[in-house]
DNA sequence: AAAAAGGTCAACCAATCGGTTGAATATGCC
DNA sequence: GGCATATTCAACCGATTGGTTGACCTTTTT
């Protein structure tokens, strides 16, 4: 357990990786798109995406010459309730939610 | 806050970190006194509290030669809320998280 | 004043990390 | 069969990490 919370945040300290976890959130995705908009080899973001496997934040299914990525959210869980055992705070705040989304592009900007 | 998701996810990413962490849950505690029950140098102890503290989920506070460090539970609220836009997971699961606090013996052991 | 206690600093070390490149391995297409 | 595509592997590199030790500074105690 102690374990796999290493490799959840290990994987989560990265920020190529979280951004590959953003653009899961979308879609699945082959290796090859998900490397395309990043600087890097195509090597370096394989990985990555072995790092997020290893932690159980992806799937990859082989389908073909294909390696589809999938995103895991539920392997996210129990890094979540560890956090919240610290939490005095409340485990869902909308409004910073709302705001976070927009951040990453996952919604549309408010309205002015 | 790239940056500082980076810092907070490297920061838990450490198990000697996250002990800290919630040794802090019970109360206050001073530089040495975190360093007790681990088999590491004071020295290596006060680096891991300064990565926490960089991290936000600390604060350091002198008073005489004494440095107090006491836990800052807000800092992982954004951690938090950027995990929870991955969620399709119950953001509190009350059984998962007892479990949890057990496990660090935050809470005594379930009667059989 | 001298000694002890609480912490940090600086230099060092081995291991890991994030990246590169070039070769290798499958798979799909003509 | 032969070429292009999708992906990984292996070796390498520089930077960072997690630890050590010994010296150092500050504060408290005697």
């Amino acid at each position: 357990m102690t374990q796999t919370l290493d490799t959840v945040f290990t994987a989560l300290a990265d920020p190529t990786r979280r951004a590959i976890l953003s653009m899961l959130l979308e879609d699945d995705m082959a290796v090859t798109d998900v490397a395309e908009p990043f600087q890097m080899s195509l090597a370096a973001i394989s990985k990555h995406l072995q790092v997020l496997a290893d932690a159980g934040l992806i799937s990859q299914e082989k389908r073909g010459r294909v390696k589809w990525c999938k995103l895991e959210p539920d392997s996210l869980r129990m890094a979540s309730v560890w956090m919240q055992s610290f939490g005095q705070f409340d485990p869902l705040d909308l409004d910073l939610l709302e705001g976070v989304l927009r951040d990453q592009d996952l919604i549309p900007p408010e309205e002015v």
